[in-house]
RNA sequence: UGGCUGAUGGUGUAAUGGCAACACAGAGGUUUUUGGUGCCUUUAUUCCAGGUUCGAGUCCUGGUCGGCCAACCA
């Protein structure tokens, strides 16, 4: 094997793993965790992550973690842990262990005594207004909470107080005391513990108090062991606390490395926004199709393998970036002209009448083939009939130049069948096309041509008699512009109207046979997925994207 | 008027002091029983000003512009 081993450029993080590997930091030891809070859908910006995290791992050796980030338990639900595991999966990863930041609330209880033993914590009495006012800005520094002398004995007193649910929640909070000065605001007293009286989904009623982020995360981690905690930029500025914590609780080191997150155009990103669209109806669910979640690309059909390939291709980086969704959709193309079964379907039909059809036979039968990219991929068979559907768009009474598709007088071949000629164009009173009558030449059937008669286009058809009924979702962008966060006003004034069109169309009598895994391509319109309501019965698609468009009229 | 962080074609990503490259998007051609796919060609890039160096996208200095930071969210 001296086959060329192609140097792979490494993004900044994998350059600092293998130099942490090679110095053997650790003792050579690689973790890394995933680490979603359960409050939402996971979105192909945690997909970045998730390939990043696991990615890691499995390029250079040991594990990754799923942990929940549940801390605050007003927002988190196991709706979400189960569609998160379950997203994680689909996407092809495994995690090692999965374990909840919730898991570990006593410790993280004792870690906060320590911290009070060691006077670099208090109970701060000022209700969130005072805090805010005595926090200061950026650009002035704040100033010390008139809590912030409390003796150690009253401070460890007053926090067992606060766990055991003698206080009112927003009464009481414990901070850490660090500097009032610090020109990081994060530095400035940050709030540890907070009072709530919330039902966790997993701790019960247990906790009245449930520790920050900041005192979470951090700790999490080290418990953990994790060597490389990779998050996105806006935590930079609470890395400085992450060491804080660690290194006065004198526990595992963990780091924290922190890479740009995937901005992609037409869309919005953050869960916040992306709940907002689900509350107020702007789209059916999490799983939307037109949401950028990843259950909602999954219903929409695009593949894992796709939305992987598109994560390792937008590589990692420090700056901010607003990826061009077509890229996305190419990698989706890609994998789908390689897997999805060639069918076709007619969405605005136009009755052809083969006039010299033999009636003695009834039918013709036509062989297809499932997909060109795979031989092995076998055929099916579709009755040639006197009475066809094709796309009303593939026919012009008046066609310009280059126009190679049916028009008066000129022929062209139907995909699989025959090369048909068309002879007459029945009008209605408006002057609407509402027939072709058509003759069909019978040595130019596919694969026996005998005819000698070159066509320049090809279209598809459907016998009208046999083929039946699908509904065809068709998905626009959600968005009307490239950057709706960055826009003035409301990210939902510039919402697509359209981006969800619901149409009737015919495809092939075979369709319902085929499970609802399979991916189709309507030849030459798109690829198309069975939505997750379809039923043999009632056949139900969700446009996953279109072909490229070549020639424009 | 603070701190942190970043800047390479239209969009992303590489080049680790030595010919600025790859992908997407765009344009053109070719093949094709999908105006798809494949194949070929092509347009277009180092934020600015100095400096170091035989040589700078890369190193240094100073600017400019962008992002993040003042939730009892994560």
């Amino acid at each position: 094997m001296s086959e060329e081993i192609k140097e792979k450029s490494l993004n900044f993080i994998e350059e600092i793993v293998v130099a942490d590997l090679k110095s053997g930091k650790h003792s050579g030891r690689l973790l890394t965790r995933f680490p979603p809070e359960p409050n939402g859908y996971l979105h192909i910006g945690h997909a970045k992550s998730i390939c990043l995290n696991f990615g890691l791992t499995q390029d250079y050796g040991g594990g990754t973690n799923l942990r929940f980030d549940d801390t605050n338990p007003v927002t988190e639900d196991t709706e979400y842990v189960e569609s998160i595991k379950n997203d994680v999966k689909w996407l092809g990863f495994n995690w090692v262990n999965e374990y909840y930041a919730s898991d570990y609330f006593d410790q993280l209880f004792k870690f906060a005594k320590k911290l009070i033993t060691k006077g670099l914590a208090y109970v701060d009495d000022s209700s969130s207004e005072e805090m805010a006012a005595l926090k200061g800005t950026p650009s002035q520094p704040g100033t010390d909470s008139p809590y912030r002398n409390r003796s150690i004995d009253e401070n460890l007193q007053l926090f067992e107080s606060m766990a055991n649910g003698e206080f009112k929640e927003g009464s009481k909070v414990l901070r850490a005391k660090i500097d009032m000065a610090s020109s990081n605001m994060l530095m400035r007293d940050p709030i540890i513990y907070r009072i709530k009286f919330a039902h966790h989904h997993r701790t019960g009623d247990k906790w009245c108090i449930y520790p920050m982020y900041d005192f979470a995360h951090g700790q999490s981690d080290s418990i953990e062991g994790i060597t490389h905690s990779i998050c996105t930029l806006e935590f930079v500025s609470h890395r400085e606390l992450y060491d804080w914590f660690l290194e006065k609780l004198e526990i595992f080191p963990s780091r924290q490395y922190e890479f740009a997150r995937l901005n992609l155009t037409y869309t919005v990103m953050s869960k916040r926004k992306l709940l907002q669209l689900v509350n107020e109806k702007y789209v059916t669910g999490w799983d939307d199709p037109r949401m950028p979640t990843i259950s909602g690309m999954r219903r929409r059909g695009y593949p894992a393998k796709a939305i992987v390939d598109f994560c390792d291709r937008i590589g990692i980086q420090k700056r901010d970036n607003l990826i061009d969704v077509s890229l996305l959709e190419f990698f989706v193309r890609e994998n789908l002209n390689k897997t999805a079964t060639r069918v076709m379907a007619v969405f605005n039909p136009l009755k052809v009448t083969i006039t010299n059809f033999p009636t003695e036979v009834g039918s013709i039968e036509c062989t297809l083939e499932n997909n060109p990219e795979i031989p092995e991929s076998g055929s099916r068979s579709l009755n040639f009939t006197k009475e066809l559907w094709i796309e009303k768009d593939d026919f012009m009474e008046n066609p310009p130049n280059k126009y190679f598709r049916l028009s008066p007088g000129k022929m062209v071949r139907l995909k699989g069948a025959f090369i048909i000629q068309c002879d007459e164009v029945v009008h209605d009173e408006n002057g609407e096309v509402t027939e072709l009558k058509c003759s069909y030449i019978p040595t130019s059937k596919s694969g026996q041509d005998e005819s000698g008669i070159k066509v320049k286009g090809v279209i598809h058809w459907l016998p009208a008699t046999e083929s039946i009924e699908a509904e065809i979702r068709m998905y626009e962008r959600l968005f009307k512009v490239e950057d709706p966060s960055s826009e003035e006003g409301d990210f939902k004034d510039f919402i697509n109207e359209d981006s969800l069109v619901t149409i009737k169309a015919y495809v092939e009598p075979t369709l319902p046979s085929f499970d609802g895994e399979t991916r189709f391509q309507f030849i030459r319109n798109g690829y198309y997925a069975p939505d997750l309501d379809s039923t043999p019965e009632k056949l139900i698609f969700n446009k996953t994207v279109g072909l490229k468009e070549g020639f424009k009229i």
